[in-house]
DNA sequence: ATGACTGCAAATACTTTGCAACTAC
DNA sequence: GTAGTTGCAAAGTATTTGCAGTCAT
């Protein structure tokens, strides 16, 4: 059984060809936070439209089950992606042109350990969103 | 001439009375950020009420202004914060009880140097919030 | 005096919720 | 069969905007 699948199953919930709908264009967006009326629209135009209600239920669903996250870009909008076991990373939004583009590299695991020695504080999950130019929209001469 | 007071000046923009308000409501609140509507209620009940559109409209000032800035911690709410030039640092936020406190540890200067090498990607600001429990909420046994 | 600013109310945007119909199991 | 789900529409919440009156300079 799929990973997908698995995961709802054991908790008791129900495989749906919405909740599908959803998980896949999320799948195909890997690395690329979304927002809820992009998702839907998306879903829409490949035949599977998913109401809007639907979809925020889904990614408050895939949350809780540790299968997404919700970040924060500096915008209105709350985006939402997927979460990759096996890979951490974070975003470079370019306050040029908008464009976001995933960074691997993070120093927050350094900074967990410092937090719970120094203010007996646990981390367990972080949000960082990174803003500036990318080369684009670089100003001249630096 | 007060900073604030210069600070306002300088680009053309007026003294008012409310925005002293909002001002002065964030100065004694430094490092803890709030939320307008909460804004709101604090300068009223010292009897210097200011409409919720003129504290999202000085809010946004601030920000501008370099006095101030937006910060994401989960909720739907958008939270502000004064920012003190001498001082960097980010929230610990409890998701027990939901406290917040600050943080002055933060290595991300040290990557902002690794991704305008690797990445080719200026950084000029960054949002980071820590999730996880505090000293009172830590589950017990850790 | 005059252009910037405020407050209100209306408009907009985003998200949640109630509920009857539907469907996965 | 039945409890979990969906979609719609209505209700909430958060934030922005138009505009006439007000105020800082």
């Amino acid at each position: 059984m799929l990973d997908f699948d698995k995961r709802l199953k054991t908790r008791g919930y129900r495989l749906t060809p919405q909740r599908r709908a959803v998980y896949e264009v999320l799948v195909e967006n890997a690395g690329r936070p979304m927002k809820p009326e992009e998702i839907s629209a998306t879903c829409s135009e490949r035949g599977a439209a998913v109401g809007m209600a639907t979809v925020y239920r889904a990614l408050e669903l895939f949350c809780e089950l540790g299968m997404a996250r919700h970040v924060h870009l500096h915008e209105s909008a709350s985006y939402y992606e997927l979460l990759d076991e096996d890979e951490h990373h974070h975003h470079l939004v370019c306050v040029g042109c908008g464009a976001i583009r995933p960074v691997e590299a993070c120093l927050v695991g350094d900074m967990e350990k410092l937090i719970r020695d120094d203010y007996d504080f646990l981390v367990t999950s972080h949000c960082l969103s990174l803003f500036g130019y990318c080369p684009d929209c670089l100003p001249r001469g630096r």
